[in-house]
DNA sequence: TTGTAAGCGTTATCAA
DNA sequence: TTGATAACGCTTACAA
């Protein structure tokens, strides 16, 4: 009610104890009497205590934050990797400072500055504009996903086991040719396993294929443009030919799916599609997708269990031992849906 | 380099001031002179000085934090709102603990004690399940948006226009009777609005209409078979009758639109659709929808500008005096996509 | 323009 | 089982 706020002074004064055992009281009850604990415990009542971290993080140096640079909230990913790291709240305990970084790198760095001054335990970075190198110059723990990770712990999907799970249920729907259309993603970034995995898959089987890598463009209607010119490319070069599509992401096999039902009436059997994310689009699009579902949950889950434990390490050990970086991958799961139907043959 | 931190009293030695000259030259520089200063700076560079907000917090008591409780992550709407708050960093400085409650209202209870350990500043909350009254006793300032508002103050969208704005339009396109298709929004949401907004345009346009106010399920699936069914039932009931139809969602405008497109493979000509929210999913349809977006830009910033009103007013006042809410509303935005065409009549 | 010293609300270290 | 006292790293009167 009043302005004041209550203190472990007001408390020993009120119990005629000392600031010491009041502290003790929450940090190791065990070692009050029952009897003391109790007065003690309707002291809080009657002062109406609340608890202040501020004090305690000062003088104990433990702040149970862990800081997060997403890229934006734009995309469902980031939003639901968000989510779910936001939900280990209730296992682990630790408060979240999040930031959004908007591809914009310097800005990164002065969050990243800002969350130090906090003195956040760990930080999960989930951005790609700052280097892993630089990002483990600053000396804390550090969990990235689904990014460059050369010199981080990281966990990522297991994108060549996706692209060969993708590539593998268009082969099943009896294609003659397989495509692969997505970016010309760079080597060392998780995602270019999507493409190997779909080379991989077709040499195996050896059938057909076609690998398109390009530039889409940076606008949704770009994208979409592209997408239809590819549709028209595809269907004069492969006419009567059954088509499998495997699309870098739900929002390419969307735009593609869309194209051809505006200009068919329906999905035409000669097409067969596959996205990649399992997002909410390739469930609510005009015909269910099939798509390559990254467990977000999971993913999330372990790059906090793999934090906190480089976090516990470090309140260990006085020569906090850096330990080399470790890189876990998980399994995608396969969400076979509507557009990639075994074709009923004799 | 090594374990040790930086503090001002190492900076104090080093050149020979005291702490609180040290102070001084991160929180009023014009104080000290101008080659103080100089050696200062070069004494940080030395020494690789990093701040500690922390003990800054405690003893001056501004956290400048903000807690954020949102339902979850999953609806684009509260992504793209949580995006929009974290980006006013750039304008304000607060810096964001977020919290996603999930609907699970002893769980926000547990959030809000702990961002209160941490004496965050002010509070911003977008989930429903406490009541205004209870958030207001917390004696903090906290700004609401989306939700029932009655104790505390608040950022909403302009249902009521919004609804005006849907139902004139789809009133433009020569339909013969409108539907507005939602839930049994209570009277102290904001969303009842587009209900009233509905009803009093068709009212005053003498226009045929029908309201249907219907829980719909919880999962994507019930939805999608609740609006395939109402499909059929107006589709039998207005048969020849061009149908205007104004949906609570994007995602149900989208359910409805894909329902009628498998149907007959396009948007028939008898039909007009729109939605609200303006979420990825209306302009990713097969058929761009016509729908009525939120400014969650204006109304995130709105939010965090009350908020930071209050909070500076609590740094000021001693006797603080709670002031009564103040309530915003923000206008939507009609977007006239492909699915409200004005058809070409003589 | 600069310094001294008393906080801020806890935890940690020693003693008792 | 309990208490005195010194941190923790910065801010803020009050002095000089």
């Amino acid at each position: 009610m009043n302005g004041k706020k209550v203190t472990f002074d007001d408390i020993a004064k009120y119990t005629n104890f000392s600031k010491t055992t009041i502290s003790r009281y929450f940090n190791n009850p065990d070692s009050l009497t029952l009897k003391n604990q109790e007065i003690i415990a309707q002291a809080l009542i009657d002062l109406d205590y609340r608890e202040n971290k501020v004090a305690k993080i000062l003088a104990n140096g433990k702040t149970e934050f862990v800081g997060i640079i997403i890229p934006n909230l734009y995309l469902h990913y980031y939003a639901e990797m968000l989510n779910q790291i936001l939900s280990s709240y209730e296992k682990f305990g630790y408060k979240f400072l999040v930031f959004a970084a908007n591809d914009n790198e310097a800005a990164e760095r002065r969050y990243i500055r800002e969350l130090l001054a906090y003195n956040i335990e760990g930080m999960i970075v989930l951005s790609h504009t700052i280097p892993s190198r630089e990002l483990a110059s600053y000396n804390i723990p550090i969990v990235t996903i689904e990014r460059e990770d050369q010199y981080t712990s990281s966990v990522n999907t297991d994108n060549y086991m996706g692209g060969v799970q993708a590539t593998s249920l268009l082969y099943k729907c009896a294609c003659d040719v397989l495509i692969h259309i997505n970016v010309d993603v760079p080597k060392g970034i998780p995602a270019h396993g999507r493409i190997q995995g779909f080379l991989d898959t077709c040499r195996e089987h050896r059938i057909p294929y076609e690998l398109l890598l390009k530039d889409l463009g940076n606008t949704y209607a770009d994208n979409q443009r592209a997408l239809l010119e590819t549709a028209g490319y595809l269907e004069r070069k492969y006419e009567k030919k059954r088509k499998g599509i495997f699309l870098a992401n739900d929002t390419y096999a969307n735009m593609l799916l869309n194209a051809l039902v505006r200009l068919h009436g329906s999905l035409p059997e000669d097409y067969r599609i596959i996205g990649f994310d399992n997002s909410p689009i390739s469930g609510e699009a005009v015909i269910p997708t099939s798509t390559v579902g990254q467990q977000i949950d999971k993913i999330a889950d372990t790059a906090m269990e793999i934090l906190v434990a480089q976090m516990n390490e470090r309140k260990k050990r006085r020569p906090s031992v850096p330990g080399s970086p470790v890189h876990r991958v998980i399994t995608p799961v396969l969400i076979n849906r509507d557009t990639t139907r075994i074709p009923a043959e004799i």
